[in-house]
DNA sequence: GATAAAAATGTAACCGATTGCATTTTTAAT
DNA sequence: ATTAAAAATGCAATCGGTTACATTTTTATC
């Protein structure tokens, strides 16, 4: 257990005979030092193997270049995405990021936060949990003008940025796809809207259906938590529904795809009989016969802009001083699943 | 961004007239403070929004509280169940976690430890990037005493702990397995036998064939990056063997996938034609027709044991003193893909 | 060679919590 | 009331870089 000690800026300075502040500053590449010194003294820590302690650093400039994320579950496919994206960003820009999950309850994600915020991270982002309504525990960094945003799962609050797609959108164009298809009684699969990703593509089946003069009906929505053992749930109550509907929109891919097999066991046909359409394009959506018609989900690409969009506050390159929503594209992908051969 | 000021426990200290050690000891709960005079503190700590600075703490005890963690990549479901597992542990201890992803690049890889060895991790977890061969990049912390361990895919370095599962074993049970289903001609498909995981199951393989008295053959092994992209190729491979073979054991779900979508595709049926087992449990082996008999394999424990005993390493709680290698369990999970009635 | 300007380096305070040792205060015993 | 022991608190150094300001050294000009 003996860690031999740590070589410091003084024991260079010690070894040539300078002072620490030259080290430090020549260590920096400040222009104020002489180069042939800095040379020197790059030489030296090379050969000293000497790193820099960013404990003292930080505390002297306040700050940790660390980023927190905060997130509901690691173990999504489209969260794998978001994260690698993040961490691409993140670490390119110099700065290190510290992941903790929600496990979509509220209390937790305040745990998570006051832990972001005892740990001082420079910015933050989060993807909300599916039942945080009240959101305070994000008053300390708007209090502290420590800069985060949403992203995915968001909230207007305060001026904080969100990124995110046009759920309504999508929402509507899955739907409008499925009464392209020729279906008249599409059912719609999603989580309680609470969320605005839920709302949201609720609502864009709700226009769909009204700008073709299809009546919205509350019996066409079945809540569930979208899981997969949800969807094989939600396949009995579709069975049960007379007449069967013919069409179906699940707010995620997971869902559908259990709902799709339970279905498929049953003996009903897809599409010919119930025609689907999930969301996120999940890897399953392209394994699952017949393939699934889904919701092009951009979770790199949004990792991505996130990432870069909270680092350009934190250098300065951007000043963020108003509410700002950035959407991402979006796009229907159109497979087997929900294309009617017209008789 | 004025950024207000924190309240330090000097500023504590100023308005109860004590001195910062006091206001120091009494937050942390040392015994040696009276405890009317904890109570004011912890009050007015309380009502001043008072935060404690980790930075200096950290500065101070030349600790982070953080632990490292770099993996291959983020984006595959086995890999999110080991992080949550991971963060479960780590949170609970009062850890932070840092991840870096190599990307199954050995430079990379070198860079992310590097940077863990810069942010001063207390402890790194690590799981080898597929092409990984010269580990030297643990050596500086191995010098400084910093403890680390591999899980998944590791090796044998130093008396650094170990963390999988019997890879050898699980391969000779998916083999024997497909044999005693009645298959006599049987694939192996994996990756380039660099890493331990690949290695020892293409061990297993051979070991099973051999104690049941099949010849290995060279050309049964088809190697590519087990990408589900590459399991259609593997099919089109598998096509042109002649005889076809009546069994294959793919070392991972999402390749296995892939080639049975293919060979569906081209009127091959399975299992009857040819019998299918995966590796990894993966939840697309519950949606392929038919579904995939796999591995089993236990991420988000794997996770939580990992990080679990780098803690008690930390902590003391238990000293590791000589290579250590923790194996899970794992089983096979016999689904419709290898199941062959038997006539 | 004197002098001013520019370049290079040094000094010392600072960031905020921790802790060994010293000092003061309280309690208990005579 | 005296004194020793125990309890509570304070002092000051420490962790290792950073940086405003001061000082020294070098270079350039007349």
């Amino acid at each position: 257990m003996t860690r031999e000690k740590d070589i410091t800026i003084y024991d260079l300075a010690k070894k040539l005979n300078l002072s620490g502040a030259t080290i430090s500053r020549a260590l920096k590449n400040d222009p104020v030092v002489n180069k042939k010194t800095k040379k020197k003294i790059a030489d030296l820590a090379e050969k000293m193997g000497y790193r820099s302690n960013h404990l003292a650093r930080n505390l002297r400039s306040q700050k940790t270049q660390t980023i927190g994320l905060i997130i509901p579950r690691f173990n999504s496919y489209f969260m794998s995405t978001v994260i690698a994206g993040i961490e691409n960003v993140v670490n390119r820009e110099g700065y290190n990021l510290i992941i903790s999950q929600s496990l979509e309850s509220a209390d937790k994600e305040k745990l998570c936060a006051a832990n972001m915020f005892k740990n001082r991270v420079d910015g933050l982002l989060v993807s909300l949990a599916y039942e945080t309504e009240d959101i305070s525990h994000f008053e300390p960094f708007f209090n502290k003008n420590i800069p985060f945003l949403f992203f995915d799962r968001v909230i207007y609050y305060k001026n904080s940025s969100n990124i995110l797609i046009d759920n309504r959108k999508a929402g509507y164009d899955a739907t409008s796809h499925l009464i392209r298809q020729g279906c008249k009684h599409i059912v719609h699969i999603t989580a309680t809207p609470k969320r605005n990703v839920y709302i949201d593509r609720l609502q864009g089946y709700k226009e769909a259906l009204a700008d073709h003069k299809i009546e919205f009906r509350e019996e066409n929505l079945i809540i569930n938590n979208l899981s997969q053992e949800a969807g094989t749930i939600a396949a009995a109550i579709l069975m049960k529904m007379n007449p069967l509907p013919d069409g179906v929109f699940v707010a995620n891919d997971n869902c559908a795809v259990g709902c799709m097999i339970a279905l498929n066991k049953a003996g009903i046909r897809i599409p010919q009989d119930i025609a689907f359409v999930g969301f996120n394009n999940d890897p399953v959506s392209k394994v699952i016969e017949p393939n699934l018609t889904t919701i092009n989900y951009p979770g790199y690409e949004m990792g991505q802009v996130a990432a870069q969009h909270l680092i350009n506050h934190l250098n300065g390159t951007i000043i963020i001083k108003t509410a700002n929503t950035i959407l991402l594209h979006s796009e229907l992908i159109i497979r087997a699943s929900s294309v009617i051969k017209k008789k």
